[in-house]
DNA sequence: TGAAGTTGGTAAAAGCTTTTCTCAGTCAAC
DNA sequence: GTTGACTGAGAAAAGCTTTTACCAACTTCA
């Protein structure tokens, strides 16, 4: 303990948090001391007192990481300046579990709770709505008067969909996910309003096989074949652009092909290398974790969804 | 407080910890008051008192999350039961920012640390040997006297050989990532161990492409062909597989492929989907953060590395 | 010189648990 | 009827900080 270096506990207190009345020559000593044998006050006394442990629980039921690692950087990254540090908690839909992990963050006194899943429509098997600590939630659908952080789906679609436009495809394919997805469903609609309906949505699954099977169902059809093709993630992407090449299509020459997600190990490593849609989580995940800080300090926050804008990441599978 | 609902303030923690002498019925008094008022202990005050903050830090430089997010479940399993939570603290090779985030666990008087990477043969680029609380190191480079928990590179590669040879084939080739890794010369000598020296080992990066372009070269040299194929990580070998199909080469009649590293979104999505060792960084997490507890509570645990077993993953793509 | 204000610092309380110590009452035994 | 053992429960301390209240010494002013 820093006193036992020099003055009161209380003096050392308030030398080194810069309050109270004191002599400059003493204050200084202290802080000197505190710094030469590496005193540190310890984060538990004072969230005892203060209320506040300077802890954040992040929640997810996205096993695999591809959307919480991304926000959980986000959240960090904006956070760690103000000394706070965060619990993940991987609960993959088990109620059971999830309840576990949020009484073990209560019991720790977090100062409040981002809630993160894989799916924008879907709720975390656990209830946060009436929890006295903040809740946020990012990428999950939330309760009645919570705040929301998702992404704009259908801006996101639109720049895609624009982007072919404008590089000059006029036969525009949508090959995307599970109609049941919100997401997808908002993505088609934009994707219809930009495309119009000359050229088919089709439904499926995330998985590079489903583009692979779409691209084959396009090109048995009759008639004049798409010249570009809109995919509602990078994997199906993927798979699409493997099937055109197997077919002797060349991509991005006869075809463009745009993805979903900017998943780098995907879109990355396509070939060629997909341009996409970034969903920009780490820059979702920031402002969850900021709002999360605000509501903890007591400082109002407005309820509501708020959509955060997409970014076109360019690289070589359109062309243009 | 539950004390407002029946007792004094001691009585009740000594009924709801199960210690002191009491009468049976005030005891289950107290608790069933408890439980109606949903009552939870402070876990900063406990903690305070106990010198255990049921905290412990995981620590990693793997920003993608391909090693840290199976060894952060494991741990967390093996944890949560024991009401132990994780502080994940993603460092990006940041000396700085690993420095601030150490200081922000000691300060939240974590029980433990547990450091991650991506690599075996590197440090963190932070000093945790003089630290007061117990750290344990998985999937990364340890100090002097650190316990360490490995995979066991040489086994793995060894299992991935030998199966190759008992389904009959001969000329199996290795191609793999940069020599300067740890694992990478681990997992060539017990190729050569078991293949011994008549195909060559091909030494690259870590990427799609260098597996496409391993192929070529392999295939372009005179003489006969290898009829199996030993890659250093599922994406080379996925990237072996797709130039193998773009030569007319069938996987696995032909040619057999085997993957390391068993990242399902790469070696299932492959066609074939591909067999693969796994290193069992589930379990290898586990027994970290079950070791990390152990020496938390003064257990004794024996220093050194520790090398975990790694299992075969049997799919598609050697056939046999 | 006495009153009022200023300065530099300490003592103590509060925050929530757990643990140890103490105390009043009960019962059995001599 | 007094002593000794035992029982059930409460008082108090400890764990580490921060904050408030307080005190002694010194300065300023009338």
């Amino acid at each position: 303990m820093a006193s036992a270096a020099g003055v009161s506990i209380s003096t050392a207190s308030k030398a080194l948090n810069d309050t109270g009345r004191m002599g400059a020559e003493t204050r200084e000593r202290v802080k000197r001391i505190a710094g030469e044998i590496g005193y540190r006050p310890n984060a538990l006394a004072r969230g005892l007192l203060s209320k506040r442990s300077f802890t954040i629980g992040l929640l997810t039921n996205d096993t695999y990481g591809r959307f919480t690692l991304p926000v959980m950087a986000g959240i960090s990254d904006a956070l760690v300046d103000h000394g706070v540090s965060v619990f993940l908690c991987a609960i993959e839909d088990d109620p059971a579990l999830a309840q576990t992990h949020v009484d073990a963050m209560l019991d720790k006194q977090v100062d409040g709770i981002i809630a993160t899943g894989k799916r924008l429509d879907r709720r975390l098997p656990v209830d946060l709505s009436n929890l006295h600590v903040p809740v946020v939630y990012a990428f999950t659908e939330g309760t009645q008067n919570s705040v929301t952080f998702r992404s704009d789906d259908e801006q996101g679609a639109r720049l895609a969909v624009e982007w072919l436009a404008k590089i000059g495809r006029r036969r525009i394919a949508h090959v995307t996910g599970p109609e049941d997805f919100f997401s997808v469903r908002e993505r088609a609609g934009a994707y219809h309003q930009v495309a119009g309906h000359r050229e088919p949505v089709l439904y499926g699954v995330w998985s590079e096989s489903w583009g692979h099977d779409a691209v084959e169902q396009l090109w048995k059809r009759p008639g004049e074949k798409p010249d570009a093709l809109f995919c509602g993630n990078d994997q199906i992407a993927r798979g699409a652009v493997d099937a055109l090449r197997e077919r002797g299509i060349k991509v991005p020459q006869d075809v463009s092909v745009i993805g979903f997600d900017n998943w780098e190990i995907v879109a990355a490593q396509t070939r060629p290398p997909l341009t996409t849609v970034d969903m920009e989580l780490k820059e979702l995940g920031r402002q969850a974790g900021l709002t999360v800080l605000a509501l903890a300090e007591g400082r109002p926050v407005e309820p509501g969804v708020r959509k955060l804008p997409c970014r076109l990441v360019v690289r070589q599978s359109c062309g243009g």
